[in-house]
DNA sequence: AAACTATACGAACGGTCGTATTATTAGTTT
DNA sequence: AAACTAATAATACGACCGTTCGTATAGTTT
């Protein structure tokens, strides 16, 4: 993958720049709508040249799946997990998720939700890479909330808060995007703090 | 459209038999994935016959969500209103929404959620009434919660609350595709529960 | 310098897409 | 039965799809 010297071979540049790319298409217009020849088109590459990156075209929504996974990682996960475990980090996560969906990481919001939906009702690798990646964001938000209930400041069942928690997020983004408007954020802010409060252990200090 | 003597025209009936069919599709595999020559195959008839009934893929494309949305009126809202008005009639909504989900009135779950997705980051004819359709939605939801509100049953914004409802549905819908199991119905409904207490006027019989 | 590998290219393949034009059938009306 | 209308079908079009192939070039290794 990389040299010893750091650079990157003259391949894995090209690799690189066509995923950037792809992931910011199928944010818009989905992993069918991400066809070869346009991806080569707005690159301007040959479409073969592209291909023979990824041998078929399931492997390039797979490369872009897994491309996204590692921008998402470093927009959501990692600035959470630098605050300590607790209540405080499950703040933070929800509030750098509805940054991250807000300021369009992915111009066509979060990248997750749009294809998630897309090939929930299909089988194949990709649906069961999406399903696998869902789950474990979710085991996320479960262990941040059962690391604050261990430590005494919230008291719930950790996966029906991670539940309401994603739902919230997950009904901001679609708002934003299908209306242009970011009213959305405020109320799902607004529900992420009264169900945390609902929740909270009386004497806790609260990070909002 | 329809005849005096309540028959249907011949071209209504193929129309209609299309449109059924259309939306089945369209709630697996998105209103792009539905291809008129598909369509035409799958009926058995020819696709200039099927394509003469519309004159545009956008114009099929509007005629399926409409059709979706007569539909989906039928499945949930319609039964829902039966119920006076109140937090019984709030609480027959989500007990609709997660049925009609849940016994796959569309095979692909729910059709909206779906294409919402699906045309979220485009602009045309087809967002802009699939953002109208959201929006009606989301009043209907709010209204019930109002009268509820009115009548003492409920002290809450409705705004909110039925942001918070309509996110549970949604999360439900997805996690049950996605992963190909119900429990994510349990935690919509006992979400749902758990947000209705949080709001209900100590006193008011509860319908759960 | 020669041999080899990695990368990119242009051209072409069989298919399917949405759409347009023209013809044929079925139903209704006179 | 003839005339007319509504509905369906047949055929064809250019554009784009994912994919394959043969070839050219650039970079590295010997």
């Amino acid at each position: 993958m990389e040299k010893v010297d750091g650079r990157l071979a003259r391949g894995d540049q090209t690799r690189r720049a066509v995923l950037r790319r792809a992931v910011d298409i199928a944010s818009v217009d989905g992993l069918e709508g991400l066809s070869i020849g346009r991806l080569a088109t707005e690159l301007g590459i040959s479409k073969s040249g592209l291909f023979a990156h990824f041998g078929s075209k399931e492997e390039l929504q797979l490369a872009t799946v897994r491309a996204a996974r590692r921008i998402y990682a470093d927009s959501v996960v990692v600035p959470a997990y630098e605050i300590e475990p607790g209540l405080g980090r499950v703040w933070a996560l929800s509030r750098h998720w509805l940054d991250y969906s807000r300021s369009r990481v992915f111009p066509g919001g979060c990248f997750f939700q749009k294809v998630s939906h897309e090939f929930s009702a299909r089988d194949g690798a990709v649906h069961e890479y999406l399903a696998a990646v869902h789950q474990e964001w979710m085991d996320l938000i479960e262990t941040a909330v059962a690391e604050a209930v261990e430590r005494g400041e919230l008291a719930d069942d950790p996966v029906q808060l991670a539940f309401d928690l994603n739902a919230y997020y997950e009904a901001a983004n679609l708002a934003s995007i299908l209306h242009n408007d970011e009213n959305g954020y405020d109320r799902a802010r607004q529900a992420v703090r009264i169900r945390l409060e609902s929740a909270v252990v009386p004497g806790t200090p609260v990070p909002w």
